[in-house]
DNA sequence: TTGTGCTGCTTTTTT
DNA sequence: AGCAGCACAA
C-alpha cells in the first residue's frame, strides 16, 4: 500500500500520523490541519494492518464523523471505513447499551428521551411532589440534575453530599434530590434514557460489569477523541477506562478552543492529560493554514490575555493580508446593512461566491436583523442552527407513535399522541392515568391495558375512548411487525387520519406543516433505501429511530449551494470561510452578561471569540452598536472588552462618522426601500441621541399624559365616570375609571357579582342605559 | 374537553 | 418581540 499521503503532512504533523502505540496528545491549533492528520492517522493504522473494527473513533457531531468517513473513503476502501466504530460519544454508546443494556437493566429496545421529553418528565415530578414551579424552574433543574449525572453523581450520593445539599438550600430548592430520584426512577421504568444517561449508564455498566469492560478493552484496540477539550467527566472516565489496558489512546484537541464548559465540560480534561498517562507523547500543531497573519496574530494577541491555558504560538506562511476591521454602528439594524452591503462589495472586488461568507454571533436572537437586511439586497442566505427538524412538534408526533410501538413504556411519547390527534381525551383523563401509573408504580400503558378495572375511575365513555387507543395501538405494533420503517410510517399517517386532517388545515402554519410531514416521510425513504442497499434485509423501526433520536438539524448540510451561511460561533466551530463578520461584538452580549463576574466564564467568552475570529482565512469584520434592540427595547450598548485586547497592528478600526455610516443614512432614506419599517423605529428614536429611549421611557410615564390622570368621559362614546351601562356577557355594571387616549381608551366597570373589569371601549360594545 | 388570552422568560446547546 | 406553559372561559 502506498504510503504516498504521509508527503503531504508537514513534519510534526507525519509524527503524530504514523506515532499510533501509547498515549498520544495532539495540540491541534485553529487550522492547523486536525482533520487532516486524524484521518490519515486512521488511514496508516488500517495500512499497517489493524481492523478497522478495533478502532473506535469519537466525534462530537455527527457531521464531524460523517465528513472523516467521506475523507477516508477516498484514501482507503470504504467497506473498510464503514467497519470502524466512529461517531459520536452518544452514538456509538447507545449502540454498546443496546447490545449489554440488559446487565444493568434496560432492554434493548430502550427509548432515547430528548431534551424536550427530559423536560416535560421534570414538571410533571414537580406537580406530583406539589412544590411551587416558581421556586423550582424546569430548566435550572435539568441542568442541576444534568450537572450532577455527567460528573457520575447518582441520586444516593446527591442526596448525601453535603456539599450539594448546602447548595440546593441556600438556592431555596431542598427538594432537588427528591426529583432527581424520581425522575431517574421513573425514566427506569419507562426503559428511556435521556442524553446524560447514554454516558452515565456506559459508566455504571463498566464500572460494575468487569467482564464487560474487558471485553470493549479488547475491541477498541485504538482509541482515538476528536474535540477533547469539550469532554465532561463522564465521557472522560469512559476513554480512560477503555483505554486501561492497551493505553493506546490519542486524543486531539485545543485548548483555546474549548468552549462548552457550561455544559459540563471540562478544559482540564485536556489540561491535565499527562497526569493520567505519564509516558505520553505530545504533538503541537501550530502550523495554521488557513488564515492570513493579519488574522492569525489578531488571535493569538486576543488569547493571550487568558492565564488557563497551554503556553504555544500559532504561526502561519500566509500573506499578511487585510487588516482586520472593527466597525462601529448606530442600532443592530444598520449593522446588519452594513454587512449587507460590503458581502455584495467584497464579492464583487474578490470574485468570491456567497457561499465564501459567514455572519457569526453569539446569540440566535441577532439573527434577525441580518435576515432582513439580506433579504433587502436579496443575498441568499442559510440560517445553521436554530430548531432542529426532528424537534418540530408536528414530526415528534409521528415519531412518537413509533417510539410507542417500540417501547409501550416510553411514557413521554404515549402522552403526546393520546389526544394527537383530537380523540377526546384530555387533560383530565391523562392527570388520571398518570397518577395511577405513579401510585401502582406500572407504567401509564399498564393502566390503559387494565381499563376493565377502573369503572370507578373513569365513566364509560371515557373507558371506551381509551379501548380504541388501546387498540389502535396494539393493531399498529402488529402491522410493524410486516412493513418497513417507510411503509409503517405511511400506514400510521393513514390508520390515524393524521394525514387527513393536516391536509385540510390550509392556514400558512398549516401547510408548512404537512410538508415538514411530507419531508419526513421522504427522509424515512431515503434512509430506507440507503440501508436496504447497504445491508439487503428490511429496514426495522428501530433501525430508523435509532437514527434520528441522536441525529441534530447540524447534519443536514446544503453547504454546496450558494448561500452565506448564518451561525452561532458555537455553531460555527470546525468550519471555515472566506469573509468572516463577526456581529453584536459588545458588552454584556459579547461577553454575555451572565459570565461578567466570573473571571473562568470570561475566559471562556474570550475563546468563543477566539473561535469566531478563526474561521475567516482572509477578510475579518467585527462589528459593535451604540444602541440594540433588545427584548423589544432599545438599549445602550459599548464595544466588547475583546475588541480593545486585540493587538493594534493587525486592526482597523472604522466609526460611525466614517463615509460608510453616512452611507447607510442615504440608503436608509433611499425612496426604494422607504417600505421598510426601519424609518419608522429611525422617527422614534432620533438620530444621533443615543439616550433616546430614556427620554421616550420618560413621556410614556409623565402624569400629563398617561393613566394616572382619571379622565372623567371617552368623547368618542360619551361612556363617562358614574353611569351605568351594559354588557352582552357581564350584563349590567357602573362605570369606575376611564383612561387612556383613543383608540387605547380603558374602562373600568364594576359588573356586581361577576366583578371589576378592565375593558377596551373599542370591543366591548358597552351600552349606555343610564348618565 | 377544547379554545383563548395572559404571564413570564429569554446565552451558547455537538447529543 | 416572540414563544410556551397555564389558567380560565365557552
Amino acid at each position: 500500500m502506498s504510503d504516498n499521503y504521509l508527503l503531504e503532512l508537514n513534519e510534526v504533523q507525519k509524527e503524530a500520523v504514523i506515532n499510533t502505540d501509547g498515549p498520544q496528545l495532539i495540540i491541534a491549533g485553529a487550522g492547523s490541519g486536525k482533520t487532516r492528520v486524524l484521518t490519515y492517522k486512521i488511514v496508516h493504522l488500517l495500512n499497517s494492518g489493524i481492523k478497522p473494527s478495533n478502532i473506535l473513533a469519537l466525534t462530537f457531531t455527527n457531521k464531524a464523523a460523517r465528513e472523516m468517513k467521506e475523507r477516508m473513503a477516498t484514501l482507503t476502501e470504504k467497506k473498510l471505513v464503514n467497519q470502524i466504530w466512529m461517531g459520536t460519544f452518544h452514538s456509538i454508546f447507545s449502540k454498546i447499551l443496546r447490545i449489554d443494556g440488559d446487565f444493568i437493566g434496560y432492554p434493548s429496545n430502550y427509548t432515547i428521551y430528548d431534551a424536550e421529553d427530559t423536560k416535560k418528565q421534570i414538571r410533571e415530578i414537580i406537580k406530583y411532589l406539589k412544590l411551587d414551579p416558581e421556586q423550582y424552574p424546569v430548566n435550572e433543574i435539568y441542568s442541576r440534575i444534568s450537572k450532577a449525572k455527567n460528573n457520575l453523581v447518582l441520586p444516593s450520593a446527591y442526596q448525601a453530599n453535603i456539599e450539594i445539599q448546602k447548595q440546593d438550600i441556600n438556592l431555596k430548592r431542598p427538594e432537588t434530590s427528591k426529583i432527581y430520584a424520581l425522575y431517574q426512577q421513573r425514566c427506569k421504568k419507562a426503559s428511556a434514557m435521556d442524553f446524560d444517561d447514554l454516558l452515565l449508564n456506559t459508566n455504571i455498566l463498566i464500572r460494575d460489569f468487569p467482564e464487560i469492560l474487558e471485553k470493549y478493552q479488547n475491541i477498541f484496540k485504538y482509541i482515538l477523541v476528536d474535540e477533547y477539550q469539550d469532554t465532561n467527566y463522564s465521557q472522560y472516565l469512559i476513554i480512560k477506562k477503555l483505554s486501561g489496558l492497551l493505553q493506546n489512546i490519542c486524543v486531539v484537541g485545543d485548548d483555546s478552543q474549548s468552549i462548552y464548559a457550561f455544559r459540563g465540560a471540562k478544559i482540564e480534561n485536556i489540561l491535565n492529560f499527562r497526569n493520567d498517562f505519564p509516558e505520553l507523547k505530545v504533538y503541537k500543531l501550530e502550523k495554521n493554514y488557513r488564515s492570513t497573519k493579519n488574522i492569525v496574530y489578531a488571535a493569538n494577541s486576543l488569547i493571550e490575555k487568558n492565564k488557563n491555558r497551554i503556553p504555544k504560538t500559532i504561526f502561519t506562511d500566509n500573506k499578511i493580508g487585510e487588516k482586520v476591521k472593527v466597525v462601529e454602528q448606530l442600532t443592530d439594524r444598520a449593522e446588519a446593512y452594513y454587512v449587507a452591503k460590503k458581502i455584495i462589495k467584497i464579492k464583487k472586488e474578490n470574485n468570491f461566491t456567497f457561499y465564501d461568507f459567514a455572519i457569526l454571533y453569539r446569540t440566535n436572537a441577532q439573527s434577525r436583523a441580518f435576515e432582513d437586511a439580506l433579504r433587502r439586497f436579496s443575498i441568499p442566505y442559510k440560517i445553521f442552527g436554530s430548531i432542529s427538524f426532528y424537534q418540530r412538534a408536528e414530526i415528534k408526533n409521528i415519531v412518537a407513535y413509533l417510539r410507542l410501538v417500540i417501547n409501550k413504556n416510553d411514557d413521554q411519547a404515549l402522552q403526546r399522541i393520546i389526544n394527537f390527534p383530537k380523540r377526546s381525551i384530555g387533560g383530565t383523563t391523562v392527570d388520571k392515568l398518570v397518577a395511577l401509573a405513579s401510585s401502582n408504580n406500572i407504567t401509564t400503558w399498564d393502566v390503559i391495558l387494565q381499563t376493565h378495572k377502573l369503572g370507578a375511575v373513569f365513566n364509560s365513555r371515557t373507558i371506551g375512548l381509551l379501548n380504541k387507543f388501546k387498540n389502535l395501538i396494539i393493531s399498529l405494533t402488529e402491522k410493524a411487525k410486516e412493513l418497513n420503517a417507510k411503509e409503517f410510517v405511511d400506514f400510521v399517517l393513514e390508520k390515524t387520519g393524521i394525514k387527513r386532517s393536516m391536509a385540510e388545515d390550509r392556514s400558512p402554519e398549516g401547510i408548512s406543516k404537512f410538508e415538514n410531514i411530507q419531508e419526513f416521510t421522504n427522509a424515512v425513504q431515503e434512509y430506507v433505501d440507503k440501508k436496504e442497499t447497504e445491508e439487503q434485509e428490511k429496514v426495522s423501526l428501530e433501525n430508523f429511530l435509532e437514527e434520528i433520536a441522536l441525529a441534530t438539524d447540524q447534519d443536514s448540510d446544503n453547504a454546496d449551494t450558494e448561500k452565506v451561511s448564518m451561525m452561532t460561533i458555537h455553531a460555527s466551530k470546525g468550519l471555515e470561510f472566506k469573509a468572516v463578520f463577526i456581529g453584536g461584538v459588545e458588552e454584556g452580549l459579547f461577553p454575555s452578561f451572565r459570565s461578567i463576574t466570573d473571571p473562568k466564564e470570561i475566559e471562556e467568552e474570550r475563546r468563543l471569540f477566539y473561535v469566531a475570529i478563526t474561521r475567516s482565512e482572509a477578510e475579518l469584520f467585527v462589528t459593535h452598536t451604540k444602541q440594540r434592540m433588545k427584548w423589544g427595547r432599545f438599549q445602550d450598548a459599548n464595544p466588547s472588552r475583546f475588541i480593545f485586547e486585540l493587538d493594534e497592528n493587525y486592526v482597523d478600526f472604522e466609526y460611525i462618522n466614517d463615509d460608510t455610516s453616512q452611507d447607510f443614512e442615504n440608503f436608509s432614506n433611499n425612496s426604494t426601500f422607504a417600505k421598510i419599517n426601519f424609518i419608522e423605529n429611525e422617527s422614534k428614536q432620533p438620530k444621533i441621541d443615543i439616550h433616546a429611549p430614556k427620554k421616550l421611557k420618560k413621556i410614556k410615564s409623565n402624569p400629563v399624559l398617561d393613566t394616572s390622570e382619571s379622565r372623567e368621559k371617552d368623547d368618542k362614546t360619551g361612556i363617562a365616570v358614574g353611569m351605568t351601562v351594559v354588557h352582552a356577557k357581564f350584563g349590567k355594571g357602573k362605570v369606575l375609571k376611564i383612561e387612556g387616549v383613543f383608540p387605547q381608551t380603558k374602562a373600568t366597570v364594576d359588573f356586581g357579582d361577576a366583578g371589576q373589569k378592565n375593558l377596551l371601549l373599542k370591543f366591548a360594545q358597552l351600552k349606555i342605559i343610564e348618565s
